[in-house]
DNA sequence: GCAAGGTC
């Protein structure tokens, strides 16, 4: 029996590390094996993974994807190699000689299959030691030491289950992957694919597209005035009658109905109070943030599901909030939030806020969610507080909205005072209104749900609803939910009231709208597709498959072929029934009362049903597939030869528009080379062509036809500015090994490229590639100032409402140069605005120059900077 | 190179 130390193994580094941190009171020393951290205390050592270690595949000789047909991927074996080398290298080093290994991965069921994984690879290198399984549902002192105190065993129904999904998950998407994308020639970078949840996710976003497509769009009135109490405010009010149900409507289908009613409403100047009615409503304080609700609320901040997960993980890492991937909604118990609130409290932007909470003299009770899981708490922050200069802009901002509403789930409810007033116009309106009422029974006989009560005996209802914020509870701690008032004042019944500016709007029913993001992620957890965290990676994936575009997300014509295709003859794959099913034999595994062989052996006998129609419609289908990716690229016809203009890309990668004729065609139009091209459903009226929008990040724009802006380029004249520093008279140097010598007697023009760039660049161009960039839009206007330095003129722009100053295109682009080389000099930890400026100063440009720098010396030319603080720089920019 | 699930 070997007397080797014992092995603790966690799903990651962080809970390795806290837990070492527990269980050996702070004594704990770190290790680098093979990269990865080992803790080390008395006769322990805890090392963490990082999630699964091991992945299945196919043997490599199903890896040629033209060799192997994909029906036989059904029935192929799957095996499981190790992902991550290292980390794997340094478990075995490890566990040959422990001589206890104690399983501490998450307590959920993919922890469950994590640690099976570490177990298989213990047992290979270690035959003996005993494996326990520790299970905790928060990495606390008393949860830890209790869990430790209470070993337990591997519970390998549990992982199995999870072995299943993924041998499921893997002989579906695959072999259905490579049928797709074999069929349609698909097999490069841009291969056609689904999956057991981007399958549903993409029928969802597909299913919308479908009924915007189907949507008949209704016509509608509504009447608006507004109402003066005397010596008051206007209030808005608005018409309603009471349909044949006898509820309140305030649409009016029928035009002529409407333009009745429109004559009585104008005809009133005053309208008669008929009925006040007051009451308080409570406006509970929101629940703990899981994943998707945090991701639905820094959304509603402008942020991508993406990007906020991005955020909150650093911010994780750094160690200011928790676990960003839970499904919790309920803090655990140790969790102690007056605690937490003291903690926060320090802070200077939120601080008194927190303070706030705790001075009203109560108990705290935090708000619960519907779901608890073991595994994680819900996010809130640490309380180890960053300053403002540790975080980035957006981190911060994240930063605070996680503190914000963690505060919010400890605050107290807000009351509002509702106050609904109606009032009645026109004390003639009801005969009028029996003339309407005729008019539409006689237009519309059959109808069902007819005008019914157009008015009341005392003339047209108008309504307004006011509400005012009694009691601002949580409001005060968490402003992202709007606590706006409506006011309307206090009247009683019988007043009278002034009405004026009445209008009819008319409108027209709105198709539903788009699914966001947030919303599409709301939506797959609530269909229990994909897990806390995939769900935002499968909308990214979606983007980057070509099935989505543009935020909202819509689909592509692609996306809704792989989708027809996959509901003719593997609907399995985009319903959500198969996750559903899935979900229901994992429990049945886990259960005990099904097993993994006959599970799995069922998936691939409906599989192997689905190939056989599949495979008759190979070649339709795989028509099908092609068509649709040629419309996704197609603009319009060519002016040469009429066939397409379809978006290629270039062997360097840039984008550009070619004929689908060539060879035997060879007209081309030039893209900007900045972002990735987008069609519009909007086409140009002079050349029949799709608009073109660039994705880029921030930098997107529209880029219109792309014929009018190489015509637009072709027909601009250059403007010559002066002369060109490199190659012009009285230029300084020759030019770099080029061999040419200067004064070439070249020039600087504005120039407008067939690409709809501008830039200020050299007339000898090609000869001379000198350049400077210049704003995509707006009129330039060369002023009468000229700039000392370069001898150019200023530049001025006219966009928007207000022209502004661009200077000398020379001194501009110098800096706009620093300006970048601040902003990289920025994303290195410790680095702010104000350091970043002082560097720039001494003369570092950029990251490069920083890393190449002496650390003595550069500290000795910037103030408050000694040689350590540049060596931690140099560390952290690599 | 395929999926989905962990983690960074």
């Amino acid at each position: 029996m070997s007397r080797g130390p014992e092995l603790i193994i966690t799903e990651k580094d962080n809970a390795a590390r806290r837990i070492a941190d527990i269980l050996s009171g702070e004594s704990a020393t770190a290790e680098r094996q093979n990269d990865v951290n080992v803790y080390k205390w008395g006769g322990k050592r805890c090392i963490g993974l990082s999630g699964h270690v091991v992945g299945v595949d196919f043997p490599a000789e199903y890896n040629d994807w033209r060799d192997v047909e994909p029906v036989e991927l059904i029935d192929a074996p799957v095996t499981k190699e190790p992902t991550q080398e290292g980390i794997v290298a340094a478990l075995r080093k490890l566990a040959r000689n422990a001589s206890r290994v104690v399983i501490a991965t998450d307590y959920d069921r993919e922890g469950e299959l994590i640690g099976k994984e570490a177990y298989e690879l213990v047992r290979e290198v270690n035959e003996d030691a005993p494996i326990d399984r520790v299970r905790f549902s928060s990495i606390t002192d008393n949860e830890v030491q209790e869990a430790f105190a209470n070993p337990d065993e591997l519970d390998f129904d549990l992982a199995a289950a999870g072995e299943a999904r993924q041998v499921i998950d893997l002989t579906w998407g695959a072999a259905l992957t490579r049928f797709l994308s074999l069929s349609a020639r698909q097999l490069g970078d841009d291969f056609i694919s689904v999956g057991r949840v981007q399958g549903p996710t993409l029928k969802l976003i597909v299913d919308r597209e479908r009924e915007i497509k189907a949507f008949d769009p209704e016509a509608y009135w509504e009447l608006y005035g507004n109402l003066t109490k005397s010596g008051g405010d206007p209030f808005e009010a608005r018409y309603f009658y009471l349909n044949d149900e006898g509820n309140e409507a305030e649409r009016v289908w029928d035009g002529d109905v409407a333009e009745i009613l429109t004559e009585a409403l104008n005809a009133a100047e005053e309208a008669v109070v008929d009925d006040v009615r007051r009451r308080t409503r409570t406006d509970e304080p929101p629940t703990p943030f899981n994943t998707t609700a945090f991701i639905r609320a820094a959304g509603s901040l402008g942020y991508s599901a993406q990007r906020a997960m991005s955020l909150a993980e650093d911010l994780y890492t750094a160690g200011y909030v928790t676990y960003p991937r839970t499904d919790n909604t309920v803090y655990p118990e140790d969790l102690d939030p007056r605690e937490l609130i003291e903690e926060l409290s320090a802070a200077s932007t939120f601080g008194s806020d927190a303070k706030g909470l705790l001075d009203a003299d109560r108990e705290i009770e935090p708000t619960e969610g519907d779901k608890e899981t073991t595994d994680h708490p819900p996010i809130h922050p640490t309380g180890e507080l960053p300053s403002a200069s540790d975080l980035s802009e957006d981190e911060w901002e994240v930063y605070e909205l996680i503190v914000r509403r963690f505060l919010a789930t400890c605050a107290e409810p807000a009351t509002w005072e509702r106050l609904r007033v109606v009032a009645l116009a026109n004390g003639e309106a009801s005969a009028i209104a029996e003339r309407a009422d005729g008019l539409a029974a006689l237009r519309d006989p059959d109808e069902a749900a007819g005008p019914g009560d157009l008015a009341a005996d005392g003339g047209l209802r108008l309504k307004a609803n006011g509400k005012r914020l009694l009691e601002a509870g949580y409001h005060d701690v968490y402003p992202y939910r709007s606590s706006d008032e409506r006011i309307v004042p206090d009247v009683e019944v019988g007043e009278t009231l002034a009405l004026d500016d009445r209008r009819t709007e008319a409108k027209e029913t709105q198709p539903p709208r788009r699914y966001g993001q947030s919303r599409l992620i709301e939506e797959m957890e609530k269909r229990g597709v994909g897990t806390k965290a995939t769900r935002h990676r499968t909308l990214e994936k979606l983007y980057d498959r070509n099935y989505i575009e543009s935020d909202p997300p819509r689909p592509t014509r692609l996306a809704e072929a792989v989708v027809e295709a996959a509901e003719e003859f593997a609907d399995h794959v985009v319903s959500e029934e198969m996750t559903a099913q899935l979900e229901r034999d994992m429990q049945a595994i886990a259960a005990g009362e099904k097993d993994y062989d006959e599970v799995t052996a069922a998936s691939r006998e409906l599989l192997d049903r689905v190939f056989e129609d599949l495979t008759e419609s190979r070649e339709a289908v795989g028509d099908h597939l092609q068509k649709s990716l040629k419309a996704d690229k197609t603009l319009g016809p060519c002016p040469e030869c009429g066939a397409d203009l379809l978006v290629r890309k270039s062997r360097q990668g840039s984008y550009f528009v070619g004929c689908d004729g060539y060879p035997d065609c060879e007209y081309t139009l030039p893209l900007p080379s900045t972002g990735k091209p987008l069609l519009l459903d909007e086409t140009c009226e002079d050349h029949d062509l799709r608009h073109v929008k660039m994705l880029a990040g921030r930098k997107t724009f529209v880029h219109g036809c792309p014929q009018c802006k190489a015509d637009a380029a072709d027909e601009q004249e250059d403007e010559v500015i002066g002369v060109c520093p490199e190659c012009g008279e009285g230029a300084a140097s020759p030019r770099d090994g080029g061999g040419e010598t200067a004064d070439a007697g070249g020039e600087l023009a504005i120039k407008r490229l067939r690409s709809g760039s501008r830039l200020v660049g050299c007339t000898r161009y090609p000869d001379c590639d000198y350049s400077l960039p210049l704003p995509r839009r707006g009129e330039l206007e060369i002023t009468d100032e000229t700039c000392e330095e370069h001898d150019l003129p200023h530049l001025r722009v006219h966009s928007g409402d207000e022209p502004w100053e661009l200077g000398c295109p020379i001194c501009n682009y110098r800096e706009f140069t620093a300006r970048q080389e601040g902003s990289e000099l920025q994303s290195v930890d410790g680095i702010g605005e104000k350091t970043a400026e002082k560097l720039q100063d001494a003369g570092v440009d950029g990251v490069t120059d920083l890393k190449d720098a002496d650390p003595d010396e550069l500290a000795a030319d910037v103030d408050g900077v000694g040689p350590d603080t540049v060596r931690d720089w140099q560390a952290n920019a690599d």
